[in-house]
DNA sequence: CGGAACATGTGACCTAAGTCAATTTACAGG
DNA sequence: CCTGTAAATTGACTTAGGTCACATGTTCCG
């Protein structure tokens, strides 16, 4: 099911760490220079093609992952079929943590995926000679969990106007290259619907209407832009009446 | 605001921390015997009356809290007053993982609350002379992170009658009591509307429809009891069709 | 013991968002 | 440059759950 190519494991991998355009913005960051060798030792990289699952819900939750490039949706079903998108990883993201024996979400790449594959028990091993990395993981574990309170009160208390607007201000925000300019949005309005707790027509229907009262711009479904970022954000954030 | 009682301080807790009875299931349970002195000199013990606030969102988060006993709950509120109710805490949870510089909830004692106060600069800097109390805070966060995503499906995806279901298996299984007899709920109909993202109505007509189809029994609003655990099973996990 | 002040339960009705059904793009592969 | 397939949009209609209104407990002080 999961398939995917490892590209090379092991310390020759030290070259690879060393020049990661990721590491300073990633939980690795915790680790100097000259003891990357003991991370790359533990390392697997790998690439994920779009589409296929790097993680499958049911399966044990033997590794851990940090992206270096690319980015992946994390998604739980439901027995019936009914699918919700628990969240989206990118690089420099950590992903795992939040899995007990087995894992309880699949993970599908949205993009080409480059990932650094840990086996769980060979990290946590590490992290014993490095605290500062279990400090940094300590921290992610708290910003996902803050996030998570978020969507918590997006899906329990936004209308479909505010999680709509919610969504596309934190993806703007997550896009460097975002800034008063239109960006390519990773997902289909179907992987919005997911994550959003609604349907397709509903996330068709409210970008249509945000585009019509000249908040976003959407030059094709996938490329869109802020046009009004305090409109938008009185609409993310519920403070806005109409 | 936020109106508590400190009962007192520092090392001489060692006896209050050594007699503690949730330590075992939290996490000081990391810290052996030998070094409990330097835990209870960071402790504060405070007691909290019902009602009263814990935490109040956007107050600067200076600490962490440890539940000895009792129960809150934890919220946020929009502009407009809309509330979402984003989980519950007992005896033996830890409190204030998920906070950046300032809360971004408000804590609220369900019943008489009993809990041991660390600062946060204090904690971290216990941490890293245990790093065992480290490992347990993250596994903690990894704990609260998968109920987070468990919890995110719910409010996207479930009907009504499948988040009531959720929620009072989850109760049961909270409660050590509930194993076969009734217990008591600790929040009000109101609480569980804002907890599953419904309103007290729903909540209330889906309780009664659970009652009237042999699901759950009803004896007073907050003592209820599990009449048909598979039922109640099928339903909260979406596998049941009608 | 009495009676505010809440909390809960239940009807009657409403509406935001879901469902169903066509079109209309958009893009990947030949 | 087609053309087949999947994604997106849009309209018409339905519905689960929300809103409003009111009756009925409960609780807990004084």
């Amino acid at each position: 099911m999961a398939i995917v190519a490892t590209v090379s494991t092991g310390t020759f991998l030290t070259p690879l760490c060393m020049s990661c355009s990721v590491r300073s913005a990633s939980v690795c960051s915790a680790i100097k220079d000259q003891d990357v060798p003991r991370l790359a030792g533990i390392a697997t990289v790998m690439d994920v093609a779009v589409g296929k699952l790097l993680i499958e819900a049911g399966e044990q939750a033997l590794y851990f992952f940090n992206v270096s490039s690319g980015a992946a949706k994390l998604y739980r079903l439901l027995p019936d079929g009914r699918r919700h998108i628990i969240g989206f990883v990118r690089s420099g993201d950590f992903l795992g943590l939040a899995a007990g024996e087995d894992y309880a979400f699949s993970a599908e790449a949205l993009t080409p995926l480059k990932v650094c594959r840990f086996t769980r028990k060979k990290l946590y091993d590490l992290l014993s000679d490095f605290p500062a990395m279990e400090r940094r993981l300590l921290q992610a574990a708290s910003n996902e969990l803050a996030a998570a309170q978020d969507q918590m009160l997006l899906l329990g208390r936004k209308t479909a106007r505010e999680r709509v607007a919610s969504f596309l201000r934190s993806e703007a925000a997550h896009t460097p290259s975002a800034q008063g300019h239109s960006w390519a949005l990773l997902m289909t309005r179907g992987d919005m619907a997911d994550y959003l707790g609604l349907t397709i027509e509903t996330v068709s229907r409210t970008m249509t209407a945000l585009r019509k009262c000249g908040v976003i711009a959407i030059s094709t479904a996938s490329d869109v832009s802020i046009e009004d970022t305090a409109a938008l954000e009185s609409i993310a954030d519920g403070t806005l009446l109409n």
